[in-house]
RNA sequence: GGGCGUAUAGCUCAGCUUGGUUAGAGCGCUUCCCUGAUAAGGAAGAGGCCGGUGGUUCAAGUCCACCUAUGCCCA
């Protein structure tokens, strides 16, 4: 229970699935292994607390997140960098439209590792959430559940309950994700977070709105959108995507006169041939467009006809063969004249050739008809020619009742009609049927129009220069996607389609008198101003911000606000400056935190946010508002697929949590694949990380609190400096020290992965060579030892608490601040490592990895030995550069790991077993030699290896007569040199390096390893029996087996004292009934039974 | 239609920037070894026309071109 007089949060205990070790001591002669117990869980303040092998992951991240917000620790480690550097971030707002995903959970760990890893380093890191609130989305998803078919209903409704519901909808799913981030350590001040349908926030939105409409670049222009002439609404780009539908729709070649008269001197009767699949638009033909870069051809046809069309389309067009009057260039028609089919609107100034390059040679005719009203790429180019926007179709799809022979007509249904009157005037060329997809209304199936809408522009094509500028002076992950994906879409930029038709979103702030005249608007405050009245308590949404009207400033007379609302796109660009308010609010505190330091989103935000940021932030700061943008690959199934509702792989990120740990789920985000690619998720993905390097970690750790509790060992006992200890506890702190070093400036590039595969890395070592190898010193309580892994695992622990914060708190609590008051009280408090460089040694780290080379070669040829490892060995051979010169603590570990007595060098006095194998190092003679480098290679093999190397050995270098390239000189590293040892022995070879295993085996060396044999049974028995592992037995043991009794002889000391066995007691048949627990030792007459002292 | 990625073992992926002759790892499978923390660890085996074609080069998984498949973004 906690007390009061406990100033501390105490950090749950850990849960047991087992009784807690209890405290023995280490023996290695029998005297000192009687029963020295003390009482249990002694209270010790500087001692570890216990650390089960077994974990359940979850359930410790749940007693963590309870410790994190009963102590306030986030908080704490924001207010502690008070004043500190600041290192700025921005939380990307996602849409609260629906319920949170696991690809949400991607973004989120990195927009959390960062500021963690930076926080660490010294930084002041705020870290405000974000809620993006407005938009269609939202809009669609009410409209559903009020079961609405479009905008007639929502107008029926009222726009002022339909956007209240809207709220509420939003409200709804902000829960979710806020419940999601908790749970997956994510911190971020949800309690501070933006909200963009904010009155303050939508103010700050008007403020930088008005600073763009006072440089001129907030425009009204035309902008062709798809749009449902029966819901009499434009559709968004992921509502077009749902509506595709096979159709067939008429495919006509039509003649075009042309009508410039010296084009007619040289090509009497000429006419342009262009082709389209939708007739009706001929009627507001204003243009047409060729390819200025395409060869275009005057062909005279078996008919006499005279026609103009792409040179690379004349096969395609022609069943019969055309001569070719000339040719000529796109751009040698631009501006030439023609007569359009049909004469029934009103287009000045118009119909004539123009330059597209959007336009191909590949299908039609290479002339391309323009209708600006019914085109996107049309009203682009014709707007560059200043051509006029004419549109003769009514917002209901039909054609206006005063166009002569279509008036009235629904707009495709007019394509009949049309083609029969092209036939009659002999305008058609050609009519056939064209099946394609095009695009329908999701919602009624009627034909979508391509229709050109009044709407506000901003400008974005005036600041390309600037907004490539910026880009420039920004760093992204990966570089491929600043001049690729991205680059080009700047590179591409067209005007930004600001306004929407609709009603949830930020009202555009203009004010337009019937004169024109138009009023933008800064603030509630300014409104006010310019309406006479106090509109403070209004809210900025629609529809009350509608119902304010003002005077004129230019002409007095009345102006109401114009209808749109805003792309929330915007909202959420806005967010530097509008999540705090500014300018009304925070002017000071803007400041330091414009620009981001760091933004992270996946890479569907290219266009998106990452664009919408930039682009704001040059047109009011003229400075983009981000210097490094992390970029992430999306999330897929574990199939490959991309997660869906619809498809059912909808993988919730809480259940995924709950079942693996948010850790797991981390980490593996973090360090599995490359962050920047499409990823599969899975749980087969998931568990695999978690038992690879999670459980070694808090195995390891588990470890290091079992030995040193049983040793009684505190982390403030003294213990020899680290350059006084054994050369693996230094290896494994140059290792520590390496990694620190490493992770950090993995972390600084924001490659989580290679942070990732170095942390695993050095966990493994840690566990399966430096634990494995010094286990024995652990058991005797060896100061060093304990010493050396609290430190490497105090270094480990924090390069790996911004990746997964929940298991390193527990380490953290449960080693470093169980033994030390003065450590920060939570890991997320404390400093990154700080690297001892005089710790580091490369060579250290070579030697060692050539001993665990050499080891491996052993257990291969032990292998192929057949004979075990048990099995003691008397002598080894070793072949390897490097090898003589190694220290013999290091070659000592080679000894031990492979049971054998002594390891020599092959060099020293194994002339007489060695064969050796000569190869050409081709990268060193290829160098060199170049083209030669095959004949020299052959030469080598040829020669005879042993002269060679001896020759070499001598004279550092060998001449050798090579056929066609004359005398050249070859050294030793132009060779693999591969020594190999003869009959009799075991051997293993890899690159140069060897180990021959001598397999005598004498008579004493059987009996050592029957005494192995006999205490490899007795403990498997021991675990098997359930025991501790400082538990003692007493063991009675029988046999009349010569062997048996001479091993009992010999190492009965070293049985009992490896099995914890004060009594080892041969027995004839008067066995102790409490002896309840028989070991059976293979292949061997040995009785032997013990039980529990 | 345009742009950008990806393609290597049954599966998931490294390796490609800087070309070098035996292409690696994990999971799964078979056999064996080690075990006084471990849900671990180790050795061996089976499993690869490194998507295809052509080119550059003494030498190509790696560089270049084209093609195919697939994914994303945009039309």
């Amino acid at each position: 229970m906690q007390t009061l007089t406990e100033p501390d949060y105490r950090w749950p205990s850990p849960r047991f699935n087992r009784t807690a070790p209890q405290r023995a001591t280490r023996a290695m002669n029998q005297a000192d292994i009687l029963p020295t117990r003390v009482t249990a869980n002694r209270e010790r303040t500087h001692m570890y607390r216990p650390v089960p092998a077994q974990v359940d992951l979850p359930a410790l991240e749940h007693e963590v997140l309870t410790g994190w917000e009963e102590e306030g620790i986030f908080a704490a480690s924001v207010a502690q960098s008070q004043g500190r550097p600041p290192w700025v971030f921005y939380e990307g707002p996602p849409t609260a439209n629906g319920t949170p995903g696991t690809h949400h959970v991607e973004a989120r760990v990195f927009k959390d590792v960062f500021p963690r890893y930076r926080t660490m380093k010294g930084y002041h890191v705020q870290r405000q959430a974000g809620w993006d609130c407005h938009g269609l989305p939202v809009e669609l998803f009410v409209e559903k559940e009020l079961g609405f078919t479009g905008k007639q209903d929502i107008e029926a409704y009222g726009v002022a309950e339909f956007n209240a519901r809207c709220r509420e909808s939003v409200l709804r799913h902000v829960d979710e994700f806020t419940e999601m981030t908790r749970r997956m350590g994510y911190w971020v001040d949800t309690d501070a977070a933006y909200w963009t349908m904010d009155p303050n926030y939508i103010q700050s939105v008007w403020w930088s709105l008005k600073q763009i409409f006072e440089k001129g670049l907030l425009v009204q222009d035309h902008r062709v959108a798809p749009y449902c002439p029966r819901c009499g609404t434009g559709l968004s780009d992921h509502e077009l995507a749902q509506g595709y539908e096979s159709v067939i729709d008429p495919s006509v070649y039509v003649r075009f006169p042309v009508t410039d008269s010296d084009f007619l001197v040289r090509f009497p009767g000429a006419a342009l041939l262009v082709w389209t699949t939708t007739p009706w638009t001929l009627v507001s033909n204003t243009a047409v467009a060729v390819k200025p870069t395409a060869e275009y051809a005057v062909v005279a046809t078996a008919d006499g006809e005279t026609l103009v069309v792409a040179a690379a389309l004349i096969n395609q067009i022609f069943a019969e063969p055309v001569t070719v009057l000339a040719t000529m260039s796109g751009t040698e028609l631009e501006r030439l004249s023609y007569q359009r089919p049909f004469e029934y609107v009103e287009i000045p100034d118009a119909h004539y050739v123009v330059l597209a390059d959007y336009v191909t040679t590949e299908d039609g005719t290479g002339l391309v008809h323009q209708a600006p009203a019914f085109g996107a790429d049309d009203l682009i180019t014709c707007r560059a020619y200043g051509l006029p926007v004419v549109n003769p179709v009514l917002p209901d799809g039909h054609f206006a009742p005063d166009v002569p022979v279509v008036g009235g007509q629904f707009f495709k249904k007019a394509d009949a009609v049309l083609i029969k009157t092209l036939k009659e005037t002999g305008l058609m060329f050609k009519h056939d049927d064209y099946e394609h997809s095009y695009p329908h209304c999701w919602r009624c199936h009627t034909p979508l129009i391509y229709y050109a809408q009044p709407s506000w522009y901003i400008r974005t094509t005036a600041i390309k220069d600037q907004l490539l500028a910026q880009n420039e002076q920004t760093n992204w992950f990966p570089e491929g996607i600043k001049w690729g994906r991205y680059g080009d879409w700047l590179n591409n930029n067209v005007d930004w389609a600001l306004s929407r038709n609709r009603y949830w979103g930020t009202p555009l702030p203009i004010w337009r008198c019937p004169d024109g005249h138009l009023t933008a608007v800064a603030s509630m405050a300014e409104l006010g101003e310019l309406a006479g009245k106090d509109v403070s308590s209004v809210d900025p949404h629609r529809p009350y911000v509608d119902y304010i009207t003002m005077p004129c400033p230019t002409c007095g007379l009345i102006s109401h606000r114009v209808p749109e609302v805003i792309d929330c796109w915007y909202d959420s660009g806005a967010m530097p400056f509008a999540a705090v308010g500014y300018p009304l609010q925070n002017t000071e505190g803007f400041q330091e935190q414009y620009p981001a330091d760091f933004i992270c989103e996946a890479i569907d935000q290219t266009r998106g946010w990452f664009y919408t940021l930039m682009a704001i932030g040059t047109l009011v700061f003229e400075e983009s508002s981000y210097k490094n943008v992390v970029c992430l690959g999306h999330i897929l199934d574990e199939d490959g697929r991309k997660m869906s509702k619809h498809l059912g792989n909808v993988l919730e990120p809480i259940g995924l949590m709950n079942e693996h740990g948010a850790d797991a789920v981390r980490w593996f985000m973090l360090a599995s694949g490359s962050p920047w690619q499409a990823r599969r998720v899975g749980h087969a993905a998931i568990g695999d990380v978690v038992r690879k390097t999670l459980l070694t970690y808090w195995n390891t750790v588990s470890f290091l609190s079992l030995y040193a509790r049983l040793s009684d060992w505190e982390p403030a006992a003294p213990a020899p400096e680290p350059n006084q200890r054994p050369v693996i506890d230094r290896w494994v702190l140059s290792e520590a020290n390496r990694l620190a070093r490493d992770v950090d400036a993995a972390l600084e590039a924001f490659d989580t992965q290679r942070a990732g595969r170095l942390l695993s890395t050095f966990i493994d070592n840690l566990s399966n060579w430096y634990v494995r190898r010094s286990r024995r010193r652990f058991w005797d309580g060896d100061p060093a030892a304990l010493a050396t892994l609290h430190e490497a695992l105090h270094t480990t622990t924090l390069c790996l608490a911004p990746f997964t914060p929940f298991i390193t708190e527990r380490v953290w609590q449960d080693l470093y601040r169980a033994t030390d008051p003065t450590a920060p009280k939570s890991v997320h408090l404390a400093s990154w490592p700080a690297v001892n460089a005089n710790l580091i040694d490369e060579r250290l780290g070579a030697d060692m990895a050539l001993v665990r080379r050499i080891v491996e070669l052993g257990r291969a040829a032990r292998a192929s030995s057949g004979v075990r490892t048990r099995q003691p060995l008397g002598r080894a051979l070793v072949s390897a550069n490097g090898w003589l010169e190694l220290a013999p603590e290091l070659r000592e570990q080679v000894c031990e790991e492979l049971n054998i007595s002594t390891v020599e060098s092959l060099d020293d006095g194994g002339a007489g077993f060695v064969d050796t194998t000569l190869k050409a190092n081709f990268r060193s003679l290829g160098q060199r030699f170049g083209k030669q480098t095959p004949a020299i290679a052959a030469a080598i093999s040829a020669a005879n290896p042993a002269d060679m190397i001896a020759a070499i050995r001598v004279d550092g270098a060998l001449t050798l007569a090579v056929a066609g390239v004359g005398a050249v000189s070859v050294t030793e590293a132009d060779l693999v040199i591969t020594e190999t040892p003869r009959e009799g022995w075991a051997v293993a070879a890899d690159a140069g390096e060897s180990i021959a295993l001598d397999l005598t085996i004498t008579d004493e060396l059987r009996r050592a390893g029957l005494a192995r044999e006999i205490v490899r049974a007795i403990q498997e028995a021991r675990k098997n029996a359930g025991l501790d592992v400082a538990d003692r037995i007493n063991v009675c043991w029988s046999s009349t087996d010569g062997d048996v009794l001479a091993t009992m002889a010999e190492h009965g000391l070293l049985i009992s004292a490896e099995v914890l066995a004060p009594a080892l007691t041969q027995v004839a048949n008067d066995w102790p009934e409490s002896a309840n627990t028989s070991v059976n030792v293979p292949e061997t007459e040995l009785e032997l039974r013990f039980s529990r002292v």
